[in-house]
DNA sequence: TTACGATACGGAGCGGTGTTCCGCTTTGTC
DNA sequence: GACAAAGCGGAACACCGCTCCGTATCGTAA
């Protein structure tokens, strides 16, 4: 596989420079719109942003998560790179578990509705869920792995539902200032150190 | 107290008896809908099968919320009046309250999408998220409390962000059997019986 | 029993959303 | 400059929540 291709990343050969240039400015569209009114944000209101139709988005991103997957690609691959960094630098592979798991729900957070996107099995989001757990359920893996290794943390928890749970937590913190996802996390990673549950 | 009142469990006096009788349809046919659809299954899907126009169901229940606390309050009532019964049986508070978590987390999990309709800000949900949270909290806040004072876990946990969490963790536990949500929860009060996080 | 106001009912209709589809425009090439 | 292919836009359709009002039903007083 010569090219890089997939989805919405770099050009993809032998496509018109306006189609290029209209993926481009989508995605900056879109980007901007995400941040105001989150990423379920009327298709229209994005094609309007962007001043091209709604078949233009389609064409370019046929489901909502291909759209937002393409927005935040950059981001999430950040993140998936500082698994290896952190677990390479911090103090204990616990440490670096920490850490990481910092970043992910800064990203969360800081993008209005990502996370009850992730979840919700209904509309184009799907893919949405699929792209985020492979890329990062490796990384998040490995952290753990290191850690159990390290006998820092009881061993039996999966990447997956261990991820998964962060990203239920992160949801909905905007509705109330009661709520802070970030102090249960600690609670959880707390959890994990404990030898064994009665 | 003499009356119950409130909303939709007793008669409230002086209602023709016809509508006495579409609001028990409706709650019976809203029950069996949720079942299958989910708790924001269409409108007109319960209208259909309770054999009712929409109008007549909005004039009962005026939000989704309205109808969704309706179908539920028996249970949600049995969850709250097993706290102090539980922490009167129990070996210790904590494990009053590991029980009652064990409670509510079934209950939640029982009934498709209705932890993430509590979350759910938009639609008529709102009301939903105020009524649990108004009859459920003061019960976790004194499991806490008592567990807190027997020196069985930590202080500073807030109930309300605790029941939040945990029915965060409940969403979406249909979409894929590798997430158990009680896994999680067990590790967030394994987290709780920590002395102190570091 | 009848007659009549109050009460409740039903569903057409409105506004908003996702998604498709096809006539028209733009682009790149010969 | 001409012409196919690629791309574009937005009208159109389906679905949903919610409102509103003409009509049907109920309870009661005569």
């Amino acid at each position: 596989m010569p090219s890089a291709s997939q989805s919405g990343e770099v050009p993809a050969r032998s496509k018109r420079a306006d189609a290029l240039r209209n993926q481009q400015t989508l995605l900056a569209a879109a980007a901007e719109v995400f941040v105001t009114s989150g990423v379920d944000a009327p298709i229209r209101e994005i094609a309007a942003k962007a001043g091209v139709g709604m078949g233009t988005i389609y064409r370019n991103f046929p489901t909502r998560a291909d759209l937002v997957v393409a927005v935040y690609r950059h981001q999430v691959e950040a993140c998936a790179e500082a698994g290896p960094v952190l677990l390479a630098g911090a103090d204990s592979p616990f440490a670096a578990l920490r850490q990481w798991i910092g970043l992910f729900v800064d990203f969360l957070v800081t993008k209005h509705g990502l996370a009850g996107a992730l979840q919700s099995d209904s509309s184009g989001f799907a893919a949405l869920h699929t792209y985020f757990v492979e890329r990062l359920e490796p990384v998040c893996a490995q952290l753990l792995d290191a850690a159990v290794a390290a006998g820092e943390i009881r061993p039996g928890t999966q990447p997956y539902e261990l991820m998964r749970g962060i990203g239920n937590l992160c949801i909905g913190r905007d509705s109330d200032p009661r709520y802070d996802p970030r102090r249960l996390i600690g609670l959880l990673l707390d959890g994990l150190q404990q030898p064994r549950s009665p």
